[in-house]
RNA sequence: GGGUCGAUAGCUCAAUGGUAGAGCAGCAUCCUUUUAAGUUGUUGGUUCCGGGUUCGAAUCCCGGUCGACCCA
């Protein structure tokens, strides 16, 4: 049954059902408050609510996307396809008895172009009333303007959500970065930049699902409160459950728990989860961030290589439809085919330094070969921190191209195979891209003795955070296995060319704002 | 945690110790194919907050808040 509104409301001539525009019932300017938005926007929705019209409707009808209905116009077939269309007002060029206005919606913009002649006075009047930010929607046909955009020539329209607020300046956008960040829907409005940005690191995510799942991967979900943070080193966010009167502390990694998962029998898992570092925030770190861990029984460090070889062209090629893209800060073009150079940690360290015996030298020859290289050596590192510090300073940054470092030193991760062939590394490697890691990924340690003595080596005096009850998993017997980890976030830093980790993140943390 | 820089109208930005301005947005006006539409007029300020210096502070000094970048 077709709803009619009370006396001073304008509904539609046609009988497609729902009221459109409310015409007002009195113009009512009484103090001057033009200049403040809010007032005037506030006092239309009030003008509306007298007029028994309702500013926020329960529903509009949507036939298609904006991007979706223009590929429907034929060129030359003028007004004989007939769409509806739903968004936010976003450009409004009045020209006295007619109007081109734009909407956006989630694929992006479509011009409307509304006729007095056509909708007739009431509506149109009504229609002039709407502000930059309003939610409409209309039903029309589509047709091509004289400058060749195709538009939908209004029939009908319905204010469907009244925005109280202005929005910000439609040429500049935003470009206040605390503004950005904290009124994300604010930059996501305006700034098609960052709408695109982020949409893509939605898609790189769904790929990432949909190409590990076409090789038989299962995706489940870990614990996030936990009792020991493991799988990584640093230090975790703490919190309290009530009614259990215990403390937890929100992980800092994926692994122990997946790898549970392959005791448990599921040979192929991920996972893509938010993990927690109570550390500093920067360019390159938020406190929460995403990562993708994946495992693959009966595999190892070098089945993923090929793993994520293939990954990361599969969404270059499906997600951003190229095969090489531009590193951001150097220019340079990062090409993902052909084999991807392999390089020894060992290797790069004897290079960089010029001391093919670096590794048996005392710590005092490491400190000072450290400081010889123009790098800060804090006394209190060990060893193999001293050495870590330059590859992390003077080499992992010159890597540009796709580069697989193997064969790191066994103290840099406790959850590796020993390197059959030597004792001191394991069988990992880290792939370095655009200068930043990437993805490390190791041969599983499976052993469960050989794994304590690694967690009670790097524990140290804090025994207390080895994670036992992995031990005892372990004990029941885990499969050979390759895992490997991508941090989500620097992939997305990579692919989309962004210059922070909090262009990528909807909502970065930053402090409570006053 | 340290250093550097920044915060002015709803938004984007001017104003270098002497009357706080412009564009967009808003308000009002003209305009029935515009593309940052155009036209005429017009409203709008706790210059981040708190102190200080000065006849006088957006501007100089001190402290704080928030942010960006660099370093740890």
């Amino acid at each position: 049954m077709r709803w009619r509104g009370p006396a001073g409301f304008c509904v539609c001539a046609d009988n497609h059902g729902a009221p459109r525009l409310p015409v007002p019932m009195s113009e009512t300017p009484s103090t001057d408050i033009s200049h403040d938005q809010h007032t005037v926007r506030r006092n239309k929705l009030a003008e509306l609510r007298a007029g028994g019209f309702d500013p926020f409707r329960a529903n509009v009808e949507q036939t298609h996307f904006s991007a979706n209905a223009v590929k429907l116009h034929v060129v030359g077939q003028d007004n004989t396809v007939t769409v509806s269309v739903a968004g936010r007002l976003v450009t409004i060029r009045d020209m006295g008895k007619s109007q081109f206005v734009k909407i956006l919606d989630q694929q992006g913009q479509i011009q409307l172009y509304i006729k007095k002649d056509v909708v007739g006075d009431a509506i149109y009047a009504a229609f002039k009333k709407l502000d930059l930010g309003d939610f409409i929607g209309a039903t029309g046909t589509l047709f091509l303007t004289k400058t060749g955009e195709v538009t939908v020539r209004v029939e009908k329209v319905t204010l469907v959500s009244k925005a109280l607020r202005p929005l910000p300046e439609k040429w500049s956008g935003l470009t206040d970065s605390e503004q950005i960040y904290r009124q994300r829907y604010l930059d996501l409005i305006v700034n098609t930049e960052s709408r695109n940005r982020l949409m893509t690191r939605s898609k790189i995510v769904s790929h990432i699902r949909r190409f590990l799942e076409d090789r038989q991967f299962l995706e489940v979900e870990t614990p996030v409160l936990q009792n020991v943070a493991g799988g990584a080193a640093a230090r975790p966010f703490q919190t309290h459950h009530n009614t259990l009167g215990v403390d937890f502390v929100l992980r800092i990694s994926l692994e122990l728990y997946l790898k549970r998962m392959l005791v448990g029998g599921y040979d192929r898992v991920f996972e893509i989860g938010r993990n927690f570092r109570n550390e500093g925030v920067s360019r390159r770190h938020n406190p929460e961030f995403t990562m993708l861990e994946v495992y693959q029984a009966y595999s190892d460090y070098r089945g993923m290589m090929t793993l994520v070889q293939d990954l990361l062209r599969s969404l270059c090629e499906k997600v951003l439809g190229v095969s090489e893209i531009k590193h951001a800060a150097s220019g340079e073009m990062i090409n993902f085919g052909g084999q991807w150079r392999e390089v020894k940690y060992k290797d790069l360290i004897i290079e960089k330094t010029g001391d093919a015996r670096w590794f048996s030298r005392s710590k005092e020859e490491k400190i000072a070969g450290v400081q010889k290289l123009g790098l800060h050596a804090d006394l209190k590192w060990e060893e193999f921190e001293l050495t870590n510090e330059i590859f992390g300073k003077l080499i992992e940054p010159t890597f540009i191209q796709p580069t697989f470092v193997t064969h790191l030193p066994k103290e840099l991760c406790p959850l590796a195979k020993i390197t059959p062939d030597d004792p001191t590394t394991i069988d990992v490697f880290e792939l370095i891209i655009g200068g930043m890691e990437i993805a490390p990924a190791y041969s599983e340690q499976n052993d469960p003795d050989v794994q304590r003595a690694m967690f009670e080596a790097q524990a140290g005096e804090e025994q207390q955070k080895i994670d036992h009850d992995f031990l005892l998993a372990l004990e029941h017997g885990m499969p050979p296995a390759g895992g490997m980890g991508i941090g989500i976030d620097r992939l997305c830093i990579l692919l989309t060319g962004a210059e922070s980790i909090r262009d990528v993140i909807l909502f970065p943390q930053l402090r409570p704002g006053s």
